[in-house]
DNA sequence: ATTATATACATAAGAAAATTAGGTGTTAAT
DNA sequence: ATTAACACCTAATTTTCTTATGTATATAAT
């Protein structure tokens, strides 16, 4: 458990990006596919995953599908219009936000380069 | 003007980044580096410096110098040993964050390529 | 049988780190 | 005389996270 708490405000972006490549996912999927991607290294919590998810649906960017499986719950959130529009925007952002931590950080970095 | 609220968590490693390149540095020049470094994309407003300064300080990574030049006050700071350790444990963690970040958002990403 | 772990949702208290907005004072330019 | 740049600072608020807790079912281990 690795210090996850860096650049917050990434979390919103992570999540957009895998409903994008997704169609749905319900919250615990997004913690176990955020897991596997980094190999264990980033652990989403569920006190800050559950509150982004539902600001989100707030915000008209995601709507939610209950489904029963096995006597479980399951929530499935999917990408509203806006949520696609919002994917790219956030992406961008992170995008050239990463660029510019880049040439702050490593006066060597040229874009296109490693 | 594009986004400029995702700096958090990563200013105090800037900060230690660009003291680790400059011996010194006081908090408006600071400020001036990194709207050059980024082309004037990303700001950092005072509210924010200072108090990571302080902070900083106050953990005992950096030192401060004062300066009177043509009546007006600077306050250089620079890192102490604890500080110039802290810089590669907060380089290492960015980027080994950022490379998480990497492998959730673009999953053509591999390390060493683009 | 009971306990622990995994699955699956959720909220609440508090901390951390920004934003926004204000303040002080000097120097240089219009 | 006023604005902009230089140079420091703090306070109130907001956002976003951590930590802790709660509910409930399913499954594996003891």
């Amino acid at each position: 458990m690795s210090n996850n708490n860096l650049i917050k405000g990434s979390l919103q972006t992570i999540i957009l990006k895998l409903l994008e490549e997704n169609e749905k996912m319900y919250g615990y999927e997004i913690t176990q596919r955020v897991k596997e991607l980094t190999e264990g290294e980033i652990k989403i919590t569920e006190g800050a995953l559950y509150p982004a998810l539902h600001k989100l649906e707030a915000e008209g960017m995601l709507t939610t599908e209950i489904q029963h499986v096995d006597n479980r719950v399951r929530k499935y959130y999917s990408l509203t219009k806006d949520g696609q529009k919002e994917v790219s925007t956030k992406m961008s952002e992170l995008q050239s936000f990463v660029g510019n931590l880049q040439r702050i950080l490593d006066p060597e970095w040229k874009p296109g380069l490693a």
